[in-house]
RNA sequence: GGCGCGGUAGCCAAGUGGUAAGGCCGAGGUCUGCAAAACCUCUAUGCGUCGGUUCGAUUCCGACCCGCGCCUCCA
């Protein structure tokens, strides 16, 4: 079954397959920047990425993909936030993206095969820029940072259709484009490639093009280690709208000026995660992380699946009440799983779910199609089936550990009380104290041999 | 100003030129002393507004209204 996904650069729906002798699919993604916990925004284009990663390792062999995606340690944000914290910049990064992998293993997203370092490949950085400077398509300001020259590459503008970028000067952002452009550039489009060093940047820097030290800008970063680990055509890059332009506008200008090759065959983004109909930013006070959510009471998968529940090219309106459908729709999944047998259902029973992840990866309509199935019954379906699907979504159907609150010694009191009197059938007091235990925002569950207490759900 | 996207039930959200998937919530029921869980049933004469094309439009076209994103921090 062909997996076919928009291409936002031809702007049509195009079968995914890998273009190298090898049948290897190379696979990009633009990673986080490490200064600080990852967003549930970010994590929207991870876990479409990650289902996006388990399609194609489900369609071409898990052998057959090679995904790549970067971890950007050096940059504006890095650099400030170490200086603010009087910290080694390598121990601030390390910190952030040791975070961010346990938060991707908490929303069960497959690592990617390498996840290469910005600052573990200055070298490859700085030898692409001597090359684009060699080529003239690169050039050094007075003060020894090294910019792109976007009126040397033809394409530039094709994947935004920002032609004439000089258009903007002269638009209601013209002030902002001029005061963030006090540099040394020829002109306003071009872009840093290398940055000279500066008294704020402390001890980061490193010897650059011409031996002049400085950093890396940060779209080369991406252009450097795609091309270090999957070469200098890839099968599919892929990122966050907000990518688009102009880091991934960039990574085309530098890599195809450098290597002389498309340089990525296929481009897929992801759209933006709106809270309460806007977008995150701190000043809105709408900015969640995983922890934010868990902290709720929320699990991560229930995050998961909730990203999971819009179209992937669509803007997705999060909610907290979304996290608590998502909660309600596992359980009902859970709770399905636990009536199928082993084997001898129908190998295709889900088929329709999988033809609408390969088409465009519509999640949703998939869901939709799941449920569907789900609804008509457990007859003909075996346990792995469904368990092909729940891979491919990258759900995972543990039961929830459940939340260890103890519970004040009052409420106890009153549950013990509960419990004595419903042995000896004195109903009209147990349902008393019931009511008691509810006002005080505690649940009592009752089994045969016993009870438990829980913390009211808000 | 330029580029792009969207407006479908209380909430989230698919979808189609031929009469509206799915999830949540809610209601009723089975079960349970009650509650919880589980299971069953029900829940949009209508898809932003106004026109047009058509035998027929939520689906195509036009205008308008509203919302969102990007335009060198940004998943």
């Amino acid at each position: 079954m062909a997996l076919r996904l928009f291409d936002s650069l031809s702007r049509e729906l195009r079968e995914l397959k890998p273009a190298h002798p090898d049948g290897v699919f190379r696979f990009y993604t633009c990673g986080p920047t490490v200064y600080a916990p990852a967003h549930i925004g970010n994590f929207r284009t991870f876990v479409v990425n990650d289902v996006l990663r388990r399609l194609l390792e489900l369609e071409l062999g898990r052998d057959k993909v090679k995904h790549v995606r970067n971890v950007t340690d050096v940059d504006d944000k890095t650099i400030k936030r170490a200086r603010e914290e009087r910290r080694p910049l390598w121990e601030v990064t390390r910190e952030w993206t040791d975070k961010f992998h346990a938060d991707c293993a908490a929303l069960n997203c497959l690592p990617p095969h390498v996840e290469p370092a910005a600052t573990e490949h200055i070298r490859e950085q700085v030898d692409m820029i001597e090359v684009l400077m060699r080529k003239g398509n690169a050039y050094r300001a007075a003060d020894g940072s090294v910019y792109f020259k976007v009126s040397s590459f033809d394409h530039y503008g094709r994947l935004s259709r920002v032609k004439e970028r000089e258009l903007q000067a002269s638009s209601a952002l013209a002030g902002k484009v001029h005061a963030a452009d006090a540099d040394e550039k020829e002109d306003v489009s071009d872009f840093a490639l290398w940055k000279a060093w500066k008294p704020e940047d402390g001890d980061v820097q490193w010897p650059g093009p011409e031996a002049t030290s400085g950093r890396p800008g940060w779209h080369i970063e991406c252009s450097a280690m795609s091309k270090k680990h999957l070469g200098d055509t890839i099968d599919l890059h892929t990122g966050g709208v907000d990518l688009l332009f102009p880091h991934h506008e960039n990574e085309i200008a530098q890599s195809e000026c450098c290597n002389g090759a498309t340089f990525a065959r296929h481009w897929y983004h992801s759209e933006f995660l709106l809270v309460d109909g806007k977008k995150m930013s701190k000043s809105l006070g709408n900015l969640y992380t995983l922890d934010d959510l868990v902290a709720k009471g929320f699990s991560p998968m229930a995050l998961r699946y909730a990203l999971l529940t819009g179209h992937p090219r669509k803007q997705l309106n999060f909610t907290l009440d979304s996290l608590h459908a998502a909660e309600s729709a596992l359980a009902t999944l859970r709770a399905y799983r636990a009536t199928l047998p082993a084997a001898g259902g129908a190998p295709d029973a889900f088929s329709t779910v999988f033809e609408n992840l390969h088409d465009d990866l519509n999640t949703p309509a998939a869901l939709g199609a799941f449920f569907s199935i789900v609804n008509r019954g457990s007859g003909g379906i075996d346990a792995a089936a469904f368990d092909r699907v729940i891979f491919a979504l990258g759900l995972k159907l543990d039961a929830p550990v459940p939340v260890k609150v103890q519970a004040p010694a009052a409420v106890n009191a009153i549950a013990e009380r509960r419990w004595a009197a419903k042995q000896i059938k004195d109903f009209a007091t147990a349902d008393a104290l019931r009511n008691e235990l509810t006002a005080a925002g505690w649940s009592m569950l009752d089994r045969k041999d016993g009870y438990s207490l829980e913390p009211l759900k808000k």
